[in-house]
DNA sequence: TACCCGTGGCA
DNA sequence: TTGCCAAGGGT
């Protein structure tokens, strides 16, 4: 560490760390500030949900995890299907594939990594989540960028160069103002002044502790920055999921898949579909003894999706499955679109 | 590098 | 209603 680097961290970073000890956000997974901070497993869970996730929708899914798997190693132990279920709604289901597998790596080397390169070797543990844990956990400095720093030190140089060419100086701006010490407290320091007071939008500069530090407030607009690319339009694609139902001697239930790999909604279960994930348009409507039950919106990352939804009660399924009772589908783990799905096919 | 990968809240 | 975007990672 440079005596240069030192000085330069100084003085943003004090008041950075003087705004947290006043201002700090109370959050399940969070320490107060100068308290010892949670176990590496609780830091890298809650870390993995959080991905381009808010903490509102974070706090049920941390709880629940927490409780029903309280160390990795009971993680590690779990079944897949009860962690994608346990996932389920909360989306990019990767890292539910992902945290398991970490977790078992982890089980099975007898505790957590606790360097940066040891973390990333993890699958779903990334530069951030490596940086992250290191910081917040084990309480060593590491460089923390996440949206929110990325948009706190774009603004704080402003860094005109636009997103994501403008990554690399924007990691240097990071790696000069933090500090040596409280490293896990100045990242979330970060975190909760993008959150709160360097938003994206109608930044509150007048609340700020670094205003006085901030090149692009004293240029008299902080929001344009960063700068993003113009984003792309989304396609709609059309595809169709079926409800197939029987009722015998155990009672009503539906036909239910398991979707393969990687791609999207992977591993999760699922209705049946016409393959639309597959192809630009699905088939569309089926002949035979079908009911149109309705249609279904449903956005992705990437495009749009008109689901049609079509009910059968004497469809013969094919390929793998299991027959699920209908009055306990909610705890299936479907993922959103065919939550939706379902509900419409139940009118 | 560019694209893929969910969902929900908010202006 | 539409668009934006949130504690990113994998390929």
């Amino acid at each position: 560490m440079s005596a240069s680097k030192d000085r330069s961290a100084n003085g943003v970073s004090q008041r950075l760390l003087e705004w947290y000890d006043r201002s700090a956000r109370t959050l399940p997974w969070r320490s107060p500030p100068g308290k010892p901070p949670p176990p590496p497993y609780r830091v890298w869970l809650s870390e993995v949900m959080l991905q381009q996730t808010t903490t509102a929708a974070v706090a049920p899914y941390y709880a629940r995890f927490l409780e029903r798997w309280p160390t990795v190693e009971a993680l590690a132990a779990a079944e897949d299907a009860d962690v994608m279920a346990a996932w389920a709604g909360l989306g990019y289901y990767s890292r539910a594939r992902n945290l398991l597998a970490a977790a078992r790596a982890v089980a099975a080397r007898g505790s957590f990594p606790d360097t940066e390169d040891g973390l990333r070797a993890l699958p779903g543990v990334g530069a951030y989540i490596a940086a992250a844990v290191v910081a917040i956990a084990f309480d060593r400095r590491a460089v923390v960028v996440d949206a929110n720093v990325e948009r706190v030190v774009a603004r704080l140089f402003a860094i005109g160069t636009p997103l994501p060419a403008a990554r690399k100086e924007i990691r240097a701006g990071a790696d000069a103002i933090t500090p040596d010490e409280r490293a896990g407290d100045f990242a979330q320091a970060m975190m909760d002044l993008g959150a709160t007071i360097c938003t994206p939008r109608d930044p509150r500069c007048l609340l700020c502790p670094l205003a006085q530090d901030c090149r692009a407030r004293a240029e008299g607009d902080p929001a344009r920055f960063p700068v993003r690319p113009a984003k792309k339009a989304k396609p709609t694609r059309k595809g169709a999921a079926f409800w197939i139902e029987r009722v015998d001697a155990t009672g009503r239930s539906v036909w239910l898949v398991r979707r393969e790999g990687k791609g999207i909604l992977g591993g999760m279960r699922a209705l049946p579909d016409d393959g639309w994930s597959a192809r630009a348009d699905g088939f569309g409507v089926p002949s035979g003894d079908w009911h149109h039950a309705g249609t279904v919106r449903h956005g992705f990352t990437h495009f749009d999706l008109e689901l049609s939804v079509h009910v059968s009660r004497a469809a013969q399924p094919d390929g793998e499955g299991e027959w699920w009772p209908v009055e306990r589908i909610e705890e299936a783990g479907l993922p959103t679109l065919f939550a939706k799905a379902a509900a419409r096919a139940l009118g």
